[in-house]
DNA sequence: TTGTGATCATCT
DNA sequence: AGATGATCACAA
């Protein structure tokens, strides 16, 4: 197995789906290898291990912000959890709120928009129950959101965004929106930051982060890889 | 300290 | 079991 980590960016969109398909079937271990690095023994303490290896692997930018993983072709790069089925284990983080700003902006502006409109999935076995090291990459599929996705997805965020443009934050909670979801998105419960509340003063709220859930994504996995719906 | 990479831990 | 709220590591 060669030819398996790019130093470079890949130039074409063809170019990195043939890298990224040329990580499906192997497992962790041996693609960490290929980047002289060691899977940990468990994801605790390395929640994005995967994902940044994966990165590493198909030769994105090395941590640019507010950017596009491959910002010349404009694609995002998504690692996914799978189970047995094909049914993501976990919800997927799109993106941190701009608190303050996120009133005035349009959805096609929006950084939702920005981070979905080409995205490379790559399913990655999640469950706990298989070791971290023997975990296998799957087939990846470069996507974007249909129409019909497109407009599910506004109609959420609008919901939402009307939240925290009425001052009305800390009203949000994990249980609005259809596919995606305001949740909070922090190192740890403490940390503060500055919106505004309904009589436009500051105050201080936790900060928050888009997601889709994952009867969003499954979706997208089931269109594509023509897997079964739920089992009756 | 903030944003990106996410999954964990716990409750229903 | 599934989902929500909380949390962990690292780069810039």
């Amino acid at each position: 197995m060669q030819a398996v980590r790019w130093a470079s960016p890949p130039q074409t969109e063809r170019e990195l789906l043939s890298r990224a398909e040329a990580l499906a079937g192997q497992n962790l271990t041996a693609l960490a290898r290929s980047c002289d690095t060691q899977a940990p023994p468990d994801l605790r303490r390395h929640k994005g291990w995967v994902g940044s290896l994966m990165e590493a692997l198909l030769g994105a930018s090395a941590g640019s912000k507010a950017d596009a993983d491959f910002p010349q072709l404009g694609v995002e790069l998504k690692t996914l959890p799978v189970d047995g089925r094909g049914v993501p284990c976990e919800s997927t983080f799109v993106t941190s709120i701009p608190l303050l700003e996120i009133g005035d902006v349009e959805f096609e502006q929006s950084r939702v928009v920005r981070k979905l409109s080409r995205v490379l999935w790559v399913p990655v076995q999640g469950e706990r129950s298989i070791p971290l090291a023997t975990r296998v990459v799957g087939a990846p599929l470069l996507w974007s959101p249909s129409a019909e996705q497109l407009q599910a997805l506004r109609d959420d965020w609008e919901e939402l965004c009307l939240y925290i443009a009425r001052g009305e934050v800390e009203a949000i909670t994990g249980h609005l929106g259809k596919y995606l979801q305001v949740r909070p998105k922090a190192a740890h419960g403490g940390v503060r930051r500055v919106a505004h509340d309904a009589d436009g003063a500051r105050l201080l709220a936790n900060p928050k982060g888009f997601y889709l859930r994952t009867r969003f994504t499954a979706e997208i996995l089931r269109e594509h890889y023509h897997l079964p719906g739920r089992r009756p």
